[in-house]
DNA sequence: ACTATCCACAACCATATGGTAGTGGATTCC
DNA sequence: GGAATCCACTACCATATGGTTGTGGATAGT
């Protein structure tokens, strides 16, 4: 694997516990064990998750006494917000643009065969 | 896996390939084959990785004659766009609170062994 | 000192993914 | 019609990941 920082951040990111550890995250720094109590995981897959996130560099492990403390890294979050709004000026000007291709490809027999089901 | 969009859009942003493609799909619409030129990779994998964004729905697929030309939807990204900015007051906030923290941390004696080697 | 708590490490399993090679169906060009 | 082009489908392989169980080391509480 290549150091594909953004790479791996978003890897980090593709889990929905790990955005849910996240989300408790930014409400303030928490052990291990506060964070395993709320999702219904083992402590060794919670212990999984958080190696992940600390080497994505989202979390900050430290340890105080017998218990290890997870802080968010805000500037993780900033390179996500980063990365999407240098692409805010093509989803911008393509919002009324992507109307006019949609008929298009319509009009071309769409080959897409299984439904989305949004 | 369960039907986990957001998690469906980061995994599929978290490889180098397919975020190069959708840099170059923000440029205008493509074919498959015009995708598989600048990577260097099999079309069956170019193919692949396709697959995975229009799984994500961050890419729409649609046939015309013997091509099939790739779309970039706007909204996929605008989606990670606003599911960063929801932590944006965190970071904002944190960025100077951040620096106490982690000067608490190495008071504690920080745990971490490996370097990051940024 | 003894015990309970917090956490990490290892082995193990199933599945998804990045990648290869081979092949075959459509469509376009001659 | 025949050949070349564009693309998808399949089988196959190695690795990473989500998950389990078991265990053991530190630290805190008594």
């Amino acid at each position: 694997m290549v150091v594909d920082s953004l790479g791996t951040t978003f890897a980090a990111l593709s889990d929905p516990t790990r955005r849910a550890m996240i989300e408790r995250l930014s409400r303030g720094p928490a052990s291990v064990h506060a964070l395993t109590e709320p999702f219904a995981l083992s402590q060794q897959m919670i212990s999984k998750h958080i190696a992940y996130l600390v080497r994505a560099r989202i979390v900050i492990k430290a340890k105080r006494g017998r218990e290890s403390i997870c802080t968010l890294r805000p500037e993780a979050i900033k390179i996500v917000s980063d990365w999407a709004i240098s692409y805010r000026q093509f989803w911008e000007e393509s919002f009324d643009k992507l109307d006019v291709v949609v008929k298009q490809m319509k009009k071309a027999e769409v080959g897409d065969d299984k439904e989305h089901g949004e």
